[in-house]
DNA sequence: CTGAGGTGCATTTTATACACCAGATACGTT
DNA sequence: AACGTATCTGGTGTATAAAATGCACCTCAG
């Protein structure tokens, strides 16, 4: 499948939408859902996807920016509590090379930093919207388990 | 908060019921998805959750499996594309030890080793779901650029 | 003698701890 | 007004610890 940017936009806005308007995602891809069809092939894609995701900390990052917004280097160090400011350094790069967050320098003074996700780390954030919201009513009983 | 195991089921059944009828959780988890809240608390909550998916190959295993299926270990480790079988042997048992999987061994002969999602783990799959069939389609557009 | 389901161990890759740095603002002293 | 010094921001450098890999190998069943 090749896309061009301007499917990619209306793609995209759907999603947005549809989650917008408190329906699933299923009614834009129905065979994700559907437990008839093969979808063998989809685990290849689903695995090579998730890698982006597959390291310590890069999900916490997303998360911490959708969540609480734009926040600076040393903000983020805090909420993201145990993480060194180098590997925070080295995630937000890799970060920026995958497209889910930028760079913001505020020209000042006081020059500042900050860090935004882009309208695809915002998609991501809204799409892992429910499992945080699940896993926060969920850890209580995993835990005393 | 804590939850008896009869909250517990049938918030998850409420989840689960969201979803299947094409609507958004945000109906069950009002304030994540409004602007207007002060969530900063919930940042921390997000982090703490996943950590539970914050090492590699975690989230890989929960989409192959999710995905395809219960799975056996080297039709897992096929699927799981480069994972040597000394990790996948470790992450699954942190996945058992995280409830997010159990291994059903059937009784033979011949006797077989099978890995399921549990409940839980399913839960989590299913809404990790959009965000499979969001990178599917992003993915040449990111690559490319 | 093969395939399934792993474990052991040495090496490489990732993350951490901790020190440090440059530039800017801030506070008090003289 | 100049002077020391002290702190905050946004990181980098380096040694060490933890996690993942490659590859050999094991047991058990067929």
């Amino acid at each position: 499948m090749t896309l061009t940017p301007d499917d990619f936009e209306s793609i995209q806005k759907a999603i947005v939408d549809v989650q917008a308007n408190g329906r699933d995602i299923r009614m834009t891809f129905a065979s994700y859902y559907d437990d008839e069809v093969d979808i063998g092939w989809e685990v290849d894609a689903a695995v090579d996807s998730f890698q982006m995701f597959s390291s310590r900390w890069t999900i916490e990052i997303l998360a911490a920016l959708y969540i609480a917004g734009d926040r600076r280097f040393n903000e983020l160090r805090t909420l993201l509590r145990g993480i060194s400011s180098r590997t925070l350094s080295d995630k937000l790069t890799t970060c920026q090379e995958h497209g889910l967050v930028e760079r913001v320098v505020e020209e000042g003074p006081p020059i500042r930093v900050t860090y935004r996700l882009t309208s695809h780390g915002r998609t991501c954030g809204r799409l892992l919207g429910p499992l945080v919201a699940y896993m926060k009513i969920h850890k209580d009983l995993i835990e005393s388990e």
